[in-house]
DNA sequence: GCGGTACTTTGTCGATCGTTCCAGATAGCG
DNA sequence: CGCTATCTGGAACGATCGACAAAGTACCGC
């Protein structure tokens, strides 16, 4: 055998992540991604294959660090309105977080990628509808409880949920206001009366 | 005086659009440009100077032509439901028309370019701005009628209600299911009552 | 009809794009 | 400790980027 690799590949992961978040898929050069990773362009090659590759190992890591634990979150057995209620407050604080301007990956993939690459579809595809898949069991349940309205089925409900969080990131990239974003997140949650 | 332009700058500017909205400001080159319009180069940069005009001129045409007969939507004297699920519909038409991928201007231009230019950050803002500003008027209206719930501000529903739309454009872009998000929008609208 | 002017076209600029390759460096094995 | 397989950073590739200048073309007022 021989030499063994030295640079961590997550931590790399992670860096290209912040330089696609915040400039996109196409407004990132190879150059953007050597700087952010502190790599020269053949290990990035070496480990990646290709710019795209880079791309989804991101969008991966992305998924594995958002919209897992959200997933997690709305499974962890809570009140329902409270856990929704906290996920909804959790992509605003994301939003609005840091003055980095670091939209969400998601939305932006959805709006840029999804229509040219079969694999991020997919990925963004499997990505809302275990979030969906998520909000229905915990709807469902809730309505069996008499907890929340059920005048729209829990797929409706789920579904809307997510295209209000999806929304939200969106506006947060037009104006970043934390208080009307809250607000509006809470006309959201007034759906489940 | 001398020649007169040979092309309809209206066209070019419809032509351009498409390609803006399929392929992104980054993912667009001077040359798909030039084929779409069929423009040289040359004349394009006559026209508007650089690529970032043409992108400016192509927002300004797509709030023309979207947000602004929303707007007088909004504010022709009919019932505030029944206007409001109008507008949700003839979105949810527009995301899933045809099957061109054409993406919403307003919000790939939320995503890929607010950050990067304030002149596509002022004009998103006020296109947002003047639809909050139309269904604010139209909702505190239908308050004061009782026709609508006076739980929540006209301010705050106004904000959900143009957040709910970008979210529809979003999930639109994921999954371009009419009926789905027909009903997303449909729980979007309860919660006016 | 003619000169002048504005518009169009074409070719090309330097820069940068994503990608590949190579020479030097380094760590594991005998 | 030497060998060698692997990794590393940077140089260099052809292609393409946005932008521009010069040349050609059609229209106007005279």
């Amino acid at each position: 055998m021989a030499r063994t690799r030295e640079f961590d590949l997550d931590a790399a992961v992670n860096a290209a992540m912040d330089v696609f978040r915040s400039k996109g898929y196409e407004g990132t050069s190879m150059r953007d991604l050597s700087e952010a990773t502190g790599l020269g362009s053949g290990s990035i090659y070496a480990a990646f294959g290709s710019k795209d590759g880079l791309y989804l190992a991101v969008l991966d890591l992305y998924r594995q660090r958002y919209a897992i634990p959200m997933v997690d979150l709305l499974r962890s057995g809570n009140d329902a309105r409270a856990v929704i209620r906290e996920v909804f407050i959790s992509a605003v604080d994301d939003i609005t977080g840091d003055g980095r301007h670091l939209s969400c990956l998601i939305v932006g993939a959805s709006m840029e990628r999804a229509h040219q690459d079969v694999r991020v579809a997919e990925r963004l595809r499997s990505t809302t509808q275990s979030l969906e898949l998520a909000l229905y069991d915990l709807l469902a349940e809730a309505q069996l409880r008499g907890q929340i309205t059920s005048d729209r089925s829990a797929t409706d409900l789920a579904g809307f949920l997510v295209t209000s969080l999806q929304g939200l990131r969106v506006m947060g990239a037009i104006n970043p206001d934390r208080a009307a974003l809250t607000r509006y997140a809470e006309v959201a949650l007034t759906c489940l009366d």
